[in-house]
DNA sequence: GATGAATGAGGATTCATTCAT
DNA sequence: GATGAATGAATCCTCATTCAT
């Protein structure tokens, strides 16, 4: 299965050509779901052939995983990023709410990028792999930071995770299904209230 | 598109091999995602041949359509059902912590199916159209249900969105995911904590 | 192939049943063709069951020869029939005309029939058979009711058969295509005048 | 609908291919009629994959424009050069036998070929546009070559028209009927007496 | 006699992957 | 290294025909 030659590249032409595959890959993946996507589309968006897109990923699931990597890194970074630039003393109310924007500003870029990413983890045992680790470094990277800030929790992963998955409910819900018996400032406000009890710093 | 010949079956037979369809494409979906489950499988699955099962469903889409559609009414009776038998005065602690027994339960049976069917959720318009109605549905029917208990709240749909939301990402973590750095009982505590907390019930 | 049991109808309802499929097949070959038209359509259009339809005809190709055998009739009996009306002294000229007319209408009535029909033709040696016989029965028919009109000549045949592919060449282009750079009064006239010119009744 | 890739040949090799597929269609087409030839039947018998097919013409119909096409090309070019080699002074007679020869050999040449091309013109829409253009094309050439002749008409188009028609109806009958009751030297003379006489050339 | 549900072979089309140039 | 033409297995869907009720 696939393509047993795959070039790591090394030359900075190469890690370009590499990197707009991925790009576009994920892009396309992103719009319009994995299996809607082919090959061709893939490597005529990056502007290669598709023998080059071979050469550099094994199979298109390679290319799929490559872009789910970038994906992750490209979320948790942003977060990460903005907390580290908080200085005290800590606002937590409106940290949670810059979070917030962030992740919004996520998800409207890359649409249903999120879902079809998580629905892959399911049917793929590799992906499932990748997402766990994912998952795993990120939070304890950002237990690390809320210890930086002195927050000491009793169980800091849960409620890090717990978080996490509220805001992700939040945009989900704000950027694709728009309830009309849903008021998304009133969504908005206690989900933010929520985290901030959770961790207890207010 | 499709057979535009859809049989309607009335008859105690058909519509039991409706449903085995039903059954066997819900299956099928939820362990192997919906394009790696072709139309002879849940043909097979069923026991009838593809015909029939074109002779039922316009399209695969609409095996889908139907396998969502069932999935989703078993989600929300079981959980309906069982609060509308809670008799006061009301234990919401216990309330919330029997409807986290009873997602889990549906999550273990149906493994993956939760997320499969989220994810065609962001690549077609009509299944995206039969969750917001059925989600609408189903808060609008909980909130009903929360005034007949007496709990009056300020913004109602929106707290049941998220306690189910919460809910859901507990179920999800717990039955798929166990990362190792993850206590499930603390996790779980703190979700039955924040939904309590939502409501203003304790 | 096909049910070997073909009942041959006796009784009125059984044959005014057999007819009716024999229409709804005509009209719906006619206007989608053989092969876009499916028994069941043919079926439904004429009120019975496919399996009643089974019964009066041994496959598909038996209810599309049945209906060429009646259309052949219908159009072979319109003609001939006001040809035989015809009083002397004949104006030969007008006698043409009113044949274009009276194929005019079968053509605009009948609307692709004729090419569906013979299209069949070439691609099924009994349809091939059930026109040539037709053929060779019309044009017998007409050379002896020329006779009748003490119309003597030399090649009667030939000549009905080139008259009335003529006629036939005018009624498909004036029904069916219709190009702009062609006057069909003009047509017309120069037909009617090789016809008249070819019985040298002018 | 169709692949959305169809490439369009330089190389020779490329040409070369596309033709044979062409060249296959026309042949199975013509023999055993549009719906009763497969894709994969074509690829094979030119040598090719279905994939190949596929990478050439958007669908299977595409193959039967282009091979209704080259059949038009053939058919029209066979005829204009022999008839631009004339030289004066023109004997018409043997002009008109000179183009019923041509004609005999295309039929025989090419089997059913013309009315499974015409079948499929009645029931789609783009054969029929394309069929009226080559038409239009061919009546508007032979006009112009005519003139060049010095024979002025009245209604040339007409008359062209009429005249290859009853050719075509000539060859027809010629080719594929044979019936018992018809003597083809006889009919063949009327054919020329109708022509000659069309054009006012004796 | 009539029905119409069931069958399953067959057909058009797609696309991941390979490999000769 | 790069290309993109070629492959053919796999997929969805149709429909003539049968046969149990």
């Amino acid at each position: 299965m696939g393509n047993p030659n795959v070039r790591e590249p090394k030359q900075k032409r190469s890690v370009e050509k590499k990197n707009r595959i991925i790009q576009a890959g994920f892009a396309l993946f992103t719009d319009k779901g994995y299996h809607n996507t082919n090959t061709m589309e893939i490597a005529q968006s990056a502007g290669v052939s598709v023998g080059t897109v071979y050469s550099y990923f094994g199979d298109k699931k390679a290319i799929f995983m490559a872009a789910l990597h970038v994906y992750c890194e490209v979320i948790m970074n942003s977060v990460y990023h903005a907390l580290r630039e908080i200085q005290s003393p800590i606002q937590y109310r409106e940290v949670v709410d810059r979070i917030i924007s962030l992740s919004m500003e996520t998800h409207s870029a890359t649409r249903a990028a999120h879902d079809e990413m998580m629905s892959m983890t399911y049917q793929d045992e590799d992906v499932r792999q990748l997402m766990k680790e994912f998952e795993e470094k990120s939070v304890l990277q950002l237990a690390e930071l809320l210890r930086s800030w002195g927050l000491e929790l009793a169980h800091p992963h849960e409620k890090i995770h717990l978080a996490f998955n509220l805001i992700e409910v939040y945009c989900h819900e704000a950027v694709y299904h728009r309830h009309d018996f849903i008021d998304y400032d009133v969504l908005k406000r206690d989900v933010v209230s929520m985290v901030v009890s959770l961790f207890g710093v207010e």
